[in-house]
RNA sequence: GUGGGUGUAGCUCAGUCGGUAGAGCACCAGGUUGUGGCCCUGGUUGUCGCGGGUUCAAUCCCCGUCACUCACCCCA
């Protein structure tokens, strides 16, 4: 049996790997229009950083981590998720000192010890961004612009935005109390899940989909009505600045999230098409984090696009590899020669150039010619180099012109420039 | 961690009410002694996931196991 990958790791391939590439460009490039920076960090860490801030009690810390010793006797993690880390750097690095404003993205894999399903993997893929210090609601607004934005530009379809406000930690205890109080007095009426859940994490019972928890719960107190005078109108400029910019969006007050960490802002961008996993892209505001992990008094706020789910929706296959501009095809052992310094030529010159190495017939070259997409065919044979000239092909107007091998370089360097 | 589904050619799948397998696509060659896509002809590729049991005989039935997959939980 021959090794196979790991499981709920997978392998990204010619053909599929278009779409990836695609998908992290437009991120290069909506994000740095909006003035992020990209950081890059290891992707692993000290264990302790994922317990401290995603929160012991998380799904996350206490049971999906790929966590090890190393042989120094040091606990590490495979990172499950990008903010923690890059707030590490952050704090590590000073990065506050240099500037009192960083906005940074990331790219790069996580790690999670789930169940693999559709668009959930062991190893995903996430594009993140953050800012740090900045805590006016016109950032918040603007983060999920931008997320918008690039969902726009990658043509991602039937995505929709859900905001929510989580609030404080002056109003989330009230509140929380609050609803504890609602829910024990219905306590029998819940599904066995939302009884554990109401001494775990009691606001997830609000995000159940069994119906009956639906109904019980229909007049449970909402966070959104219990928001402090600050949070409340920091949601409300929210709201407002995203009504003038026009970013599209629903609020859903039964919106949860998996991650402690958050406070006030919370969004996620879902989508009906993908099965269980509707949600594609999901983030906050982190006011505490950085100086939970020991770092300065500095509010945050940022999010992360699952991007296995993004190429999930874009279908694969859905962006073409880029064509060859010319293959070169030869008859005979003194034009394949000739063929193969032109091609290495060509190459140097930064042009996409193809040829048969194995010596087939014209028409065998010329099926591959087809078969990768080549824009043009270089034909050169025997009686063609002794006169040193060449039949260039254009595949997709099947017609063809004899042209001198002397001037082919400047020949095409112009045709594919003036493209 | 729990439950369902599926494992036959590189891919998508058929099939044998138990007698060791086929199609389409793909790939290769020829039809055109030097010209692709369409068409025609021919060719290559399988431990029928793995192990055990029943049987004269198992790819098919039974048991186990592994893998993949979808869903629950949770999440990007």
């Amino acid at each position: 049996m021959s090794i196979t990958g790991i499981k709920g790791m997978n392998d990204i391939l010619p053909g599929d790997i278009e779409t990836w590439q695609h998908l992290e460009e437009q991120a290069r490039k909506v994000f740095g229009a909006f003035g992020y920076r990209e950081i890059r960090v290891p992707v692993a860490e000290k264990t302790e950083l994922f317990c401290r801030s995603i929160g012991e009690t998380t799904d996350i810390v206490e049971k999906e981590m790929y966590t090890f010793t190393d042989k120094g006797g040091t606990s590490m993690t495979l990172r499950p998720e990008g903010t923690a880390p890059v707030m590490r750097a952050f704090i590590q690095h000073k990065l506050h000192a240099l500037d009192p404003i960083s906005k940074l993205y990331y790219i790069g894999p996580m790690f999670r010890h789930e169940r693999p399903q559709k668009g959930r993997y062991r190893q995903f893929h996430q594009i993140g961004a953050e800012v740090i210090g900045i805590d006016d609601p016109k950032i918040d607004a603007q983060v999920l612009a931008m997320l918008s934005h690039y969902f726009m530009t990658t043509k991602i379809p039937d995505v929709s935005l859900q905001i929510n406000s989580l609030g404080c930690p002056g109003c989330r205890p009230t509140y929380r109390e609050a609803l504890i109080d609602f829910l024990e007095q219905r306590l029998s009426c819940l599904c066995a899940d939302c009884q554990r859940r109401y001494t775990s994490n009691p606001l997830r019972v609000l995000d159940c989909k069994v119906p009956g928890c639906k109904e019980v719960t229909i007049d449970a107190p909402a966070m959104l009505d219990n928001l402090c005078i600050g949070c409340e109108a920091h949601f409300t400029q929210v709201k407002n600045h995203l009504d003038a910019l026009e970013v599209d969006y629903t609020v859903n007050p039964r919106m949860v999230r998996g991650l402690d960490y958050y406070t006030r802002t919370t969004f996620e961008m879902v989508t009906g098409s993908l099965g269980a996993q509707n949600a594609v892209a999901a983030g906050g505001r982190y006011d505490g984090l950085i100086r939970d992990l020991g770092g300065p008094e500095l509010p945050g706020i940022g999010f992360a696009i699952g991007l296995e789910r993004l190429a999930l929706m874009l279908g694969e296959q859905s962006v073409l590899p880029p064509r060859p501009e010319l293959f070169i095809a030869t008859l005979g052992e003194a034009a394949t020669n000739a063929g193969f310094s032109m091609l290495t030529r060509l190459q140097r010159r930064g042009i996409p150039v193809e040829m048969e190495y194995t010596g087939k017939s014209l028409k065998a070259q010329l099926r591959r010619a087809d078969k990768i997409k080549a824009k043009r065919v270089l034909i050169i044979g025997e009686d063609e180099l002794q006169r040193g000239m060449s039949q260039l092909r254009y595949m997709d107007e099947s017609r063809q012109e004899e042209v001198e091998l002397d001037s082919l370089e400047s020949l095409l360097s112009k045709e594919i420039d003036g493209a």
